[in-house]
DNA sequence: CATGAATGAGAGTTCATTCAT
DNA sequence: GATGAATGAACTCTCATTCAT
């Protein structure tokens, strides 16, 4: 496969990304993203065989990128709390946006896809968030921002939350306050008074 | 409509729910359902019109049973920790349960179908959850079972770890290990020390 | 199913068998029985689900009505050489008929269809076919009109030998006469010495 | 066209022919031979325009080589019969041998293609085939091997019950045993006594 | 000559929905 | 009320064939 392939196919992804982010996963059909990309029906054929197939080109790209999460909120003197609230604020606009996001398409995808772990994206990027947060509560509880007596168990929880909170907003539909009660909550445990 | 018709009703509800709970929302098509009930196809349409609208109703009958939810766990001399732990255990099996769940099915159709709050039943029974482990949270307070500054705080981070820990059953898997592990942080966040 | 849907799938065994008749077997689609048919698209499915399937109906048809094929050369009075005479006449004006025949059809179904024993209609007539003329052979040897030291081996010739004029009436194309020298070349095997 | 093109055009036609033993004629695709040479779709074009073309020269080269079919059995001092009962021999095996032949091919070719009488390969075999076997028939009668009153005629059966033969091994099915009493019986038919 | 990406026609199949009975 | 045959739209997928490189 050639250079222009690749740039093909990538253009390929990028626009079926859009059209997922709009439609979900499920009602997305190859036609869909044929008439996306202004293609030939039979040309998406050529890079691609299913919309599940990619879907996960999709994700890998995605999760690609994805490792930028924290270093968006990562400065020079940005303490440990710094970074912490600040990932909490993203993961807030994150959730809040329920148009363009993968959000509802990777739930859809996963509840029909039981992936083995090693290629299961969502849980590779759940796990490195909590271990990256639990880095960052024992940063902050060395530095005597955070008290925490449990530090991979509250990273965990904070994970269950953000994932609890992102189904809700999905689906019983949430306020920007109820994220910050939640985010406040959190913090409260961490021992930080005020935002 | 007549008391048969009534019954007719009632019977295809419950059994286009077995289906839902077999195949999710968006996979089931009328024809599933007339199929599953073994009636005709015209007949079904003479009392619904899409899956949608016997997934709702599908849902008000679940809504109408599940204000049980916590009644198992209320018995004559139990505490409040023994009831809370009872309804955490609970929702643990049904949260490892992937099959013969509505679970799926209520995520796929909510994705699609943004209800008024007032039909809402998911929203509904959420905070009437939180509401009951909130006034559980302070009897246990009172009787100096639990030690918690914010109950209410409490109470809706357990329901949004439990909402976490849902979806995160249904699509990147979880062991029981886990949920028992996010069960202990909660509780010891209420001052508990062992199960 | 009612006595309409029956008639209806007669009326579809029907003309799709001279659709058969026309393009053979592979050529054939369902688009084109279901134009010759003049129903609608999934109407068609709702009886069939492949040609192959059609096509084996028409074959079931048929062979309903093949055990005609000697019932029309038997009358009261004729003789045991006037009914296999009038038989090979009969598979000769078959044979040299190209087109409005099965034929072609036929072979091309069994080409990709191998099928168990019990389902091939085509071995049943041939080995039916054989048993008949060597009952035939039998008697016009009883009767003084045929000679013949192995009649089943000369019944299983004959098949063959017809067999073989179809197939090249169908591939190397035959003439009328090519037909007639092989049918009094049986004939002379039988003694028989004019027709 | 250089000696490069004739190479690759000899190449094309030969691994065509593998392709067309395999899945017989209908359903081979450009494609298919396109993937079994492993050159591009474009190349293949530039020298066949369709499959058919590229058979009509599978056929071509294969009647060049078909001459052997006697030539196998011929040896200084094999008598008549000894060349007959070789030949059937090998036209036994021959039709046994349901694939890796391209009897299936040849056969669905010519259904679909009327050829005129000049190009038709396979009745220019069929009919050297008769005159061969004519030949030495007559050969036979003369040593006194065997005995025939039309040996023309008997010649002529004898291709067509071996053309039976062929294409009732593709449809119904046949066994060596069918096969060993035909060419008994035909043997018979000539005065030999056993084989 | 050779490549292989691209196109678009067309086959197969499934369902929501209607409607005569 | 109830049936189920019928329709037609929509989708998937595969190839023959072309054409810029």
């Amino acid at each position: 496969m050639g250079e222009k392939s690749i740039q093909k196919k990538k253009y390929i992804i990028e626009t079926a990304r859009k059209v997922f982010m709009e439609k979900g996963f499920k009602k997305v059909t190859m036609k869909d993203i044929v008439e996306a990309c202004e293609i030939s029906r039979g040309g998406l054929y050529l890079y691609f065989e299913s919309t599940g197939q990619i879907f996960l080109e999709v994700l890998k790209m995605e999760s690609q990128e994805a490792d930028d999460v924290f270093s968006d909120s990562i400065t020079e003197d940005a303490t440990a709390a710094d970074i912490l609230i600040l990932f909490l604020k993203e993961q807030k606009k994150e959730l809040l946006r329920k148009k363009d996001t993968l959000t509802q398409a990777i739930y859809e995808f996963y509840f029909e896809n039981e992936l083995p772990k090693k290629d299961n994206v969502l849980k590779k990027q759940f796990d490195s968030a909590v271990k990256i947060i639990e880095k960052l509560i024992e940063a902050g509880v060395e530095n005597g921002e955070f008290y925490c007596e449990d530090c991979r168990g509250t990273a965990r929880n904070i994970m269950f939350v953000l994932e609890g909170l992102k189904i809700s907003a999905q689906t019983i539909g949430i306020t920007a306050d109820a994220v910050d009660r939640e985010i406040l909550y959190i913090l409260k445990g961490l021992g930080v008074e005020e935002e």
